[in-house]
Formats: C-alpha cells, sequence, structure tokens
DNA sequence: CATGAATGAGTGTTCATTCAT
DNA sequence: GATGAATGAACACTCATTCAT
C-alpha cells in the first residue's frame, strides 16, 4: 500500500510538472507517462480519469502549502509578525515550488470545469489553505490586533496581494528575487489590516 | 470598412461571451459561430485563427476597461477620492461585463500559450490597463500622498485586492452585492499606500 | 437535403457491408470511411456515433425487407401462395443482399446492447418486418386456412426455418442454391400451419 | 490434475455468465476474473487467450446439452415421442441454464471470428449437439415416419423454431412460461416432418 | 462575402497479455 | 501456482481549418 501511495504521488508531480508548465488541454496524458518513464495505461491503473488527476494534483498542493501556514498560525506571536512569517513562508514555497503554485494558479483558479461535481463546484479542494487565511485574519480582530472588517475584503487582500506578486513572479516582470519584497508585502498587508 | 469593424466586434462579443464562460479549449469555432447566426467559415475571413480571436478580444475588453480608468485618471481630485472612484467605476465594469472581466481573469492570465508570440510574450495586450494603474500611483507618490515604495507591491496590491473580489463575486461567495464594498476595499487600498 | 440524404445511405451502405463481414466490434469508423473515401470526421456529420449508424442500419435493412413482404401480402391469393412466395422473395432477397440479412442475423439479434435505449430495448427497428409476418399469419388464420394455434409457436416456426436456412446458407454448408429450397420449405412450413 | 480440470470449468462458467449476459466484447478478462475471486494472471495459466477460453466454453455448452439429447435418441420409443421429450428436455434445459444458450446463440452463432481457425471455420465446436438433431431425422426417415426430404430443411425446421422460440424467451417476449408451448413446439415439428 | 461539408491529425481511454515477485 | 502492476497498440470521437460552390 505504501508502495502504491508512492507512486500516486510520482504520478502527481509528474503531472503538477506539465500541467503547470503547458496548461491542463495542452498537456497529454501520454507527455504526463512519458515524463515519468511509466506507460500511458499505467497511469489509469491509479486515476480513473485526466481529470480526477487534476484534482488529486490540487489537493497535494493545497494540502502541503496549508500544513506550512498551519504551524505559523499555531506559533505563539504577534499577528504582526504571522503575517511576516506567512508572506515569507509562501515566497519561499513559491520559489522551492514553482509548479506547485503555477498548478493553483493557472489550473485550479481557472479551471472551474475540471474541478466542479455536480454537488460540489467549489473551493472544498482548497479548503485547508482557505481556512488557515480564515484563521490568521479572524484571531487578528479577536485579538484586537486588526480594525473589524468585512472578512472577504481583508481575504481579498491578503490573497490578492499574495497572489499578484506570483504572477508578477511567474512572468519574470520582477527585477529582484522573490525574498527582498517579503518585509515591504507583509508591511502593507499589515499596515492594511490593522486598526 | 465601417461594415468589417463592426463585423469583428459582433464576432469578439460572441467569442467572449463563450470563452469567458467556458473557457477558451472548451469553446468551439462552431458554438461561436453558432451562437452569432454566421458560419464557420465565414469568422475566418474575419480572423486567421482561434487564437488570433483570443488576441483580438482580450485588447477588445482592456481598451474598454483602460477608458474608463484613463478618464478617472485625468480628473482633478485626490488620489483618495481617485481610488475610490476607480474602485466604482471598477465594480460597476465587473457587474455590466461580466464575460469581459471573466475573459480576462480565466483566460488571459491562465493562458500564456495563446498571448505569447516569439518576440513579445507579455503584457503588451493589457498594457492600456496596466498603464493606468501604473499612473495612478505614481501621481499619488509625486504628490507625497502616498508612501515611495516599491512599485511592483502597490501594484499588486490593487490589482490583487481586486482581482480576489472579482473571482469570490465570480463563485457567488459573496453575500451581498458587490458595490457595497466599494469603500471598504477604496479605504483599504487607500490606507495602505498612504504615508 | 436529397444530398445530405443520398450520402447518409452511402454510409449506411458501407457500414452494412463491414459490419455484416467483421461484426461491429471488428468494424472500426476508419475502414467504413476508408471503404468508401471519406474522411473519419465526415462521417460524424452525418452519424453521431458508431451505435447510431448501427441503429440506422438496421432500419435500412429493415425497411427495404418489409417493403418486399408488404407487397405480397397486399396481394390477392391464397395463403399457400403468399408462403411460397415470402420465401421465394427472401431467398432472393439474400442472395442479392447478402450483407443485410447477415447484418440482421450477426449485429441485431446478437448485440442487444447496440439497441437497447433506456425506454426501448425491443424490436421496434425492426417492426415493420415483424408485422408483415404478424399479418400473414393472422390473415391466414382469419381465412380458417391456418389453425388456430398460439402466435409465437407461428411466428417461430416460420422466421425459425428461414433464419436456420439463412444461417447454414451464409456458412456455406448448403450444397445447393438456395433458390432449390423454396419450395420444400415453402411446404414445410405450410404443412405446419395449416389445419 | 483432477483440480486443474475443476478449475478450469470454474473458470468456463465464469465466461459464460458473463460473455452470456454482456457479449464477447463487452466482458473483460479483468471482469471475468473478480467475479470469481482470482487473479488475471491466473486464469491466463488455464487458457491461452480469451479467444481460447471462448472456444472452451462452447465446448461445455454444446457436450452439456448433446448429453441430454443422446440419451433421448438412444431411447426405445416413436420419434413423436422423440421429439416431444426433445422439445421439453430443451425447454428445460433454457431455464435451468439460460446462460449456456444465450452464450451459444449470442457468442457462438454471431461471432464466427471467434471459433474460425486456418483449418477449421465450421461447427466442428457444436458438431455433438448437431449429431443428435441428425439421428432424430435421419432415424426417423429410415422409420418411414418422417417423410423423405432434404435433409438441411428439416434441420432448419427444428432448430430454427427451438432458436426461435428461445430467442422470444430471452427478449421476454412470451406472456407465458415456456413449458406450456411444449406439445404445441413438438406437434408442429412433426406435423411438418411426417408424412 | 457567405456557407458548411470535408479533412485528418490528435487525444483520452481501454484492455488483452506479460512477467517479476 | 497465484498475483496484479505494467505495457502499448488500438479505437471512438473532436475540432481547427480549408475550400468548392
Amino acid at each position: 500500500m505504501r508502495k502504491k501511495f508512492k507512486k500516486k504521488n510520482t504520478i502527481i508531480l509528474s503531472a503538477l510538472k506539465l500541467f503547470s508548465k503547458k496548461g491542463f488541454y495542452n498537456t497529454t496524458i501520454s507527455e504526463i507517462s512519458n515524463n515519468m518513464g511509466v506507460s500511458v495505461g499505467n497511469i489509469y491503473n491509479y486515476f480513473p480519469s485526466k481529470k480526477s488527476l487534476a484534482k488529486a494534483s490540487i489537493k497535494f498542493v493545497t494540502e502541503k502549502l496549508a500544513a506550512e501556514l498551519r504551524y505559523i498560525n499555531n506559533g505563539d506571536m504577534s499577528q504582526k509578525e504571522k503575517i511576516r512569517q506567512f508572506v515569507s513562508v509562501y515566497f519561499v514555497f513559491i520559489q522551492k515550488n514553482p509548479e506547485m503554485i503555477e498548478y493553483f494558479f493557472r489550473v485550479y483558479l481557472s479551471n472551474r470545469e475540471l474541478f466542479c461535481d455536480e454537488e460540489d463546484c467549489g473551493f472544498s479542494l482548497a479548503k485547508e489553505f482557505i481556512d488557515e487565511i480564515e484563521r490568521l485574519i479572524t484571531t487578528g480582530v479577536e485579538y484586537g490586533e486588526f480594525k473589524e472588517r468585512d472578512f472577504y475584503v481583508a481575504f481579498s487582500l491578503i490573497t490578492g496581494i499574495l497572489g499578484a506578486m506570483t504572477f508578477l513572479n511567474g512572468e519574470n516582470v520582477l527585477e529582484e528575487n522573490l525574498n527582498i519584497y517579503t518585509d515591504e508585502v507583509a508591511n502593507t498587508i499589515y499596515k492594511a489590516l490593522s486598526c
């Protein structure tokens, strides 16, 4: 079973690399299988369809990212410090796992049709990640460190600025290494949220 | 010639509607042609390929959006007021032309491969829109109303929060009408940017 | 429209030839299209699926066969003579259109799954043919020429013996030309049915 | 060896059930193996190919059916009585082993390609069954009970009417239990064959 | 300009068969 | 013998693009 699990992850990583680079519709199963030295048919022993592979991939990514954020949220520090660490960890993550973040933005957020079931058409696959953002915000409000404001605006502020920076970085627009921006981004977020 | 121009726009609008709803790769030329009561072949009299239609569409959208923002930028008021109007106009635009904004986010930002030529792989198609954002920021800094800070961070702040709100709205996550959020979003942006 | 109809029939005839010779599952769409000098894709302009082509084919066959039998049924003669003509016409039909009859037996009768819709899983596609057999029997009973007996037994007698002869002929088991058997088969049926 | 034989039969029975229900081409080896709790690979220890399994299955079926008919043929009674018993035994067999008869009709008779070798493309696999039908007919002729007539016509009469009844029964067209029809079918056959 | 039938390369998926364990 | 992961050829179907009318 361990082995089966390992193999699934290997397939996901291969898919992630290609999906993020070329997009879902421009990546063929046969490319994914070639890329990892496995036959086409064998992929179907682990995932029943290309779509299901895309779903498993986003699950994989968000869990990984959420784990890092969860660790920070559980820590004992001011919200200001938490935000700084959030941004820092996120920027490091982007650089270590660019294909995961690219996948999140370019495939997950843009191809609704792939991740919608009849019942569940939403963010459930990214829930773990979203939950951590939510915790960060609500804790800050509870502690009186953040001004009480509409949740969606606060949520959009944080994810929006991080997303946009990710995007600029992915497009090679930024002139410097992402890390350089950590403090400024963190301060901007904090200033906007604080009382 | 006038007529030719009109027809091109009609095709673009039909494409825009379908591309934004179903994505580029899930929309067929034949759907676009059916949707507007024109033959498949005739579309190729106006656009040499599906890709070129996608490019023309994004040009169409960004010009429309940029025009509105340019008007505000040209106005004579404080940056604070400009930001409020920016947000307001943008939110109205989303609601009046959801397919244009959806197209911008779901097709343009997510399908690099469609908008990259050999020489030019960037934002040139959205340049007009980006330029207005830039003007808003640099003018604010010049007038001493905004703190001097890295341009990319400021740019990400504005476009990020607006983008994220757009996204939440598109997913029907927001409980209220978008307009409700105008002031809070504008204030958040202003607070983050100001000295 | 006439043209479209003609083309549909050409496709059906090509399909009929191959389906009957090699079976449904051993015939590829590409073989059907090659066989008639048309591209694969074009077949799909006329039939939405391989299955639907199989359905249209059986309709085509049964209508053709039923037309011949109907003509006899409408004639003014004894049932004995009608049966003789039935058998005769049927045997001629087999020899002129072997692929149609082969299709009927080898594909239609043996591949339930192809011809079953959710609602209608039966012989509706062959109804016209069955109806003529039924008319022959019931008229004979009404005229007192046939003994009254269970309908299904009479039906099985007629279609069974003809089917079995068809089968032996198709397998090249028969030593003589089918026509030779006309009288003997007709007499056998008549004897079994008559009072 | 005994054990090997048993296992082969178990596999055949599993195959028979699925082939008859879904057809040869819609049944996968893996379904057959699941159905009997054995691994895919192991089936190949007993049968070298799917095709060979289909052949072994038809052998199995015809031997079983032939055995019953042989017993009757060996009995000491009039041909009329033999025919009645033939029909009766056959109808009982259908009801007890529907999958065997379905297999005979839907797979064996309709998929020539499966049962044709280079040398032998015929009924050799069903020979035992056919032989008993032949014996019934020729004995009847010898005893002067049946009119001398072409063998193939007589053969088609018997197998045709039984086959057609089988078919109607399989399609749930018959309104009554098959047994009800025994006498009428037997009489019809006898009447047609007798002097 | 307009039409829509025709093309054919390309893709996801299946499944009989093999073989290392 | 028994297992089931791995293979890869094959097939139904799609769709951007062309072109004769």
